[in-house]
RNA sequence: GGUGACAUAGCCAAGUGGUAAGGCAAGGGUCUGCAAAACCCUCACCCCCGGUUCAAAUCCGGGUGUCACCUCCA
């Protein structure tokens, strides 16, 4: 398949060095609040290039990191860990906040059908790693130590920038608020491996290094997992678009220069998800989380379907009505695949490998979840049997990830317990008295009694409850 | 200020040199006591200006606009 390389600015063949495994790497949640849709966005199409690989045939070993340490600084305020400043705002421990946000986030995962990483590593178990990786960037030159912290020094790379073509002098310290220049640092770029002095004080977690007692900088940990459990190599790294540039960047600098040879040779950005007013924050506007979209009537997975049918290089503006608009067309395809015959004939295997080319040929391109979603529709138009289609929608979910089969049959088999007598078919959600006032107004409609027939059939959609005429009967649903 | 990306119909969006996929919305129609659903039909000179080419939404140059990053963020 072919990816854009972040590191090239192009798309590539996407060659893994072992051809039989593909060693991907995540940069995981801080879990100091819950994860908002935006932040999901980014690991939907994760979960979605990492669904491909192995449905194109390859073994993948997923790794992803849990920040539960050392991060710096919130959106508005200067000065505080986030972890210790959720701790404070709700009065719990530092682990007690990392435990409760972890599993919030991958039950959101969950909600959203996205695959836990073959391993999940919460960054303050890997402390040992850490020390040996800048252990060993102190020997070899790469790294200093100054007013008791440990930097690393960018001045002993050839090429620092690896994402794009900055200049050092050009950087604007300072552009926000709260940002100081360490005085510590010998280069502008050089960024801390080690703490144990901090501006931050009341550090709740703290390790013993040989530079006393602190706690690691942010780059470091994930260098450190990622060589824990995928060793020397990495084929793929993935991430937000915003961690390129200083995270990414920094990752590299330390991991290769530890390794003395090239670390990843893949790197996977995903732009971001942004309100009309720009780029979706924790502190700013509307806090979208997977539970209030479902407070608010919507099916997780229609926000999966929403970003599907974007492409993952692409920024994608939300609002309510473009979400409206995914949970239509979710729920108008369910209805048609809930119309298909699954005893409808054997499997037709050439018009099967017709339209499963075409579903890999978009995928194959980059990731293209866009013409994904499309060569579904092609499925449901083919000239072929139902058997066919659903054998070949169940086949692409298994990279799409929307239950679309499951939900259709969950359809299919509510319009089956319909209660038929007198020739006239209910098909409901099994509530008999619901049933009765249907039958009631499928009465007065036979005696042309209409205005009582409305008159029930609006005394139902007052009780929330939707009824459709269909030939020979009628259903009806809870909306 | 520097750097990176993007700009296609009312909205989302594909398209990687040969006269614009798909979805949603909208309009028209069939069906229906009415409605809904379903089905059929209709709906774009691709931000602007130059250039290359027999041919450009697609390549090149220059604008304009939007977004992102510049040590907190997916």
């Amino acid at each position: 398949m072919q990816l854009y390389n972040s590191a090239s600015h192009q798309k590539e063949d996407f060659v893994p060095r072992d051809p039989n495994l593909v060693k991907m790497y995540t940069c995981g949640p801080t879990v100091y609040h819950f994860a908002h849709i935006g932040n999901l966005r980014s690991y939907i199409m994760e979960d979605v290039l990492e669904k491909y690989m192995r449905y194109a045939g390859y073994n993948v070993k997923r790794v992803m990191n849990i920040t539960d340490v050392g991060h710096l600084t919130s959106d508005a305020d200067s000065g505080e860990d986030k972890m210790i400043k959720g701790a404070k705002r709700e009065h719990k421990t530092v682990m007690d906040i990392a435990k409760y946000y972890t599993d919030a986030f991958f039950a959101d995962c969950a909600r959203l059908n996205i695959k836990t990483p073959d391993v999940v590593e919460p960054a303050t178990n890997c402390i040992g790693e850490y020390i040996t990786i800048i252990t060993g960037l102190l020997d070899k030159g790469f790294a200093y130590r100054a007013g008791g912290n440990v930097y690393f020094d960018t001045s002993k790379l050839d090429k620092y920038y690896v994402f794009n073509e900055q200049d050092s002098d050009d950087l604007a310290v300072g552009v926000r608020e709260g940002v100081e220049e360490d005085p510590n640092k010998r280069n502008k770029n050089d960024f801390v491996l080690w703490f144990t002095q901090s501006k931050f004080e009341d550090q709740a977690l703290k390790w013993d290094s040989p530079w006393g007692e602190g706690y690691p900088g942010w780059h470091i940990e994930c260098s450190g997992i990622s060589m824990k459990h995928l060793g020397e190599y990495l084929d793929i790294h993935c991430g937000g678009i915003d961690n390129a540039f200083p995270h990414h960047t920094n990752e590299i600098a330390q991991s290769e220069s530890y390794l003395g040879h090239k670390w990843c040779n893949y790197w996977f950005h995903v732009l971001h998800l942004n309100t009309s007013g720009g780029k979706m924050s924790k502190s700013k506007g509307e806090f979208l989380t997977v539970s209030l979209l479902e407070e608010k009537g919507y099916d997780p997975l229609i926000y999966r379907l929403f970003c599907l049918q974007s492409h993952y290089r692409k920024a994608l503006v939300f609002s309510w009505e473009n979400l409206d608009n995914a949970k239509v067309a979710f729920d108008k395809l369910v209805a048609r695949i809930a119309t298909l015959k699954p005893e409808d004939g054997a499997v037709d295997q050439g018009a099967f490998d017709e339209q499963k080319a075409k579903f890999q040929a978009a995928l194959d391109n980059d990731l293209n979840t866009s013409l994904a979603v499309t060569a579904l529709y092609d499925v449901l138009k083919a000239q072929t049997n139902d058997a066919t289609k659903l054998a070949l929608l169940a086949d692409f979910d298994r990279v799409l990830g929307l239950n679309l089969t499951e939900k259709a049959a969950e359809k299919r088999k509510t319009a089956a317990s319909g209660t038929t007598s007198g020739g006239y078919t209910v098909q409901g959600e099994g509530d008999p008295a619901i049933d009765a006032l249907v039958r009631q107004r499928a009465e007065a409609k036979k005696a042309k009694n209409f205005a009582e027939a409305d008159r029930i059939r609006d005394e139902l959609k007052a009780a929330g409850i939707e009824v459709t005429d269909v030939a020979g009967g009628a259903t009806w649903t809870r909306a």
